[in-house]
DNA sequence: CGAGTACTTGAACAGTGTCAAGCTTAGTGG
DNA sequence: CCACTAAGCTTGACACTGTTCAAGTACTCG
């Protein structure tokens, strides 16, 4: 059972110590659930938090039709989320990093709605529903991050939303790249030098374009020497540039 | 001050009384908060919500950038919400009716992100969100209430872009349609025969389409016998038919 | 090292968008 | 109550963006 550890989690604590530690985690303060909490109180998060889990890359962390029990807080790696319709096509929906919190649609019918897939080897906090919802009570700086987190997925959405109805393949690949861009810098990585941890599909199912326009719109952005692509690495040489693209578009900015 | 009463009120209580009744609210059995509480417990909640307000049709509700204090219940009539850029071009996020919430994506930031504007003489309960806060951890049933509809609000914001980003234009005008026969039929209006509320350009800004292609395609099924349209009233003839037209699409079916 | 997956690129095609013109309806004011 | 006006809607012709189909290349992982 005992896996030869892999080097990514070098730096992660043995897996046999049953709990994290919110009140230790460094992605405090990120969106994770005990941002802006004292001491005390991430420690009561601390208690109901179950222990970490590894998940490898291409494993499912929970399944379309899945009971719901718990959210998921990503402490490393990467998620993408995704809808299966009946006919076997698949929609991506979101891709996750770092501190984000996943599980959020499948409050509503206590039944998890689309499937969350590893996109690399990661390693995951479960927050069962329940007493989170109890400590909520308890806690209401705790019960407002919790809100804000939702709030933020409802509006980050309608902004995805708009995205997808008013904008043409370049800007909807600008914008994708620019949101990356800053969700590895928050996280403390470059901003302007990343590996996609998602194939050209993907990357397409999200944005609303097939495989071949996405492979194309990034060729001619690098042909334009705004971008570099070799395979999943990517650089953004002229982010001024890349924003301007985006500028010219009708539709609101995406924040976050 | 005193305004002649509008024939769409004649049923509704006398707005003199300041406070509207969760617990005697024929909007129990749908979405709304109360839905699942017991007598007691939504005579709380009516404590806590401001006076009924009517808001004609074309006002606002809230704009974008206007603080967040409340939440606000549609009581009666009709609402979308819309996004504006820098740029002045705008964009539907979405349409709302009888019983649903508007305003949770406020919450994430304090601040209105996007102008919710009435389509009909229309009727709210205002809900004060500190107010509201506090309820849910009195109120485990309040407050797992109040999870599932945010949650609802995500897991719908998935379909729909799932539908944006795969489905052609006949495929969204079905299921927009089916959608809102739906929704008609929970509220015990007629499933097959309905108003529209919205003018072509505002469904196309939602579906993401041009109104020329609302347009036309709202000709189509009618020459096609599927539906009946007359400006904006609407019969769906042929509900199998149109539901056919959805099934053949790969994306996964719009709920709710 | 080999097989399978992911990616790139080309050419033809289809579906929407754009532009324009004319029509209908609802709302306003005389 | 009617006439007028502005807004909303329909329809046509054409352009253009992105899709589809296809072939070939380059990685990745076991």
């Amino acid at each position: 059972m005992q896996q030869k550890a892999h080097k990514l989690f070098a730096t992660i604590v043995d897996a046999r110590f049953p709990k994290p530690a919110c009140s230790a985690c460094d992605l405090r303060d990120l969106w994770c659930l005990p941002s802006g909490l004292k001491g005390q109180q991430s420690k009561q998060l601390d208690n109901i938090i179950n222990r970490r889990k590894r998940i490898k890359r291409g494993e499912y962390l929970y399944r379309s039709g899945d009971p719901f029990r718990s959210l998921f807080a990503l402490r490393t790696g990467f998620f993408k989320t995704l809808l299966s319709s009946e006919s076997g096509q698949e929609h991506v929906t979101g891709f996750y990093m770092t501190g984000e919190l996943l599980g959020l649609d499948a409050i509503c019918d206590d039944i998890h709605s689309c499937n969350a897939i590893a996109l690399e080897d990661s390693e995951i906090c479960e927050i069962p529903y329940t007493a989170l919802e109890g400590l909520c009570r308890e806690i209401p700086e705790l019960q407002h991050q919790f809100h804000k987190i939702m709030s933020r997925e409802i509006a980050r959405d309608h902004n995805l939303m708009a995205l997808l109805s008013s904008m043409n393949a370049d800007e909807r690949i600008a914008v994708f790249l620019i949101n990356l861009s800053q969700r590895f810098e928050v996280r403390g990585y470059s901003p302007v030098e990343f590996q996609l941890r998602m194939t050209r599909g993907e990357i397409g199912s999200y944005l609303g374009l097939k495989l071949e326009t996405v492979s194309r719109t990034l060729s001619k952005l690098q042909d334009e020497g705004i971008i570099g692509v070799q395979h999943k690495h990517l650089t953004l040489n002229d982010l001024p540039r890349l924003k301007q693209i985006v500028g010219r578009a009708r539709a609101p900015l995406c924040k976050d």
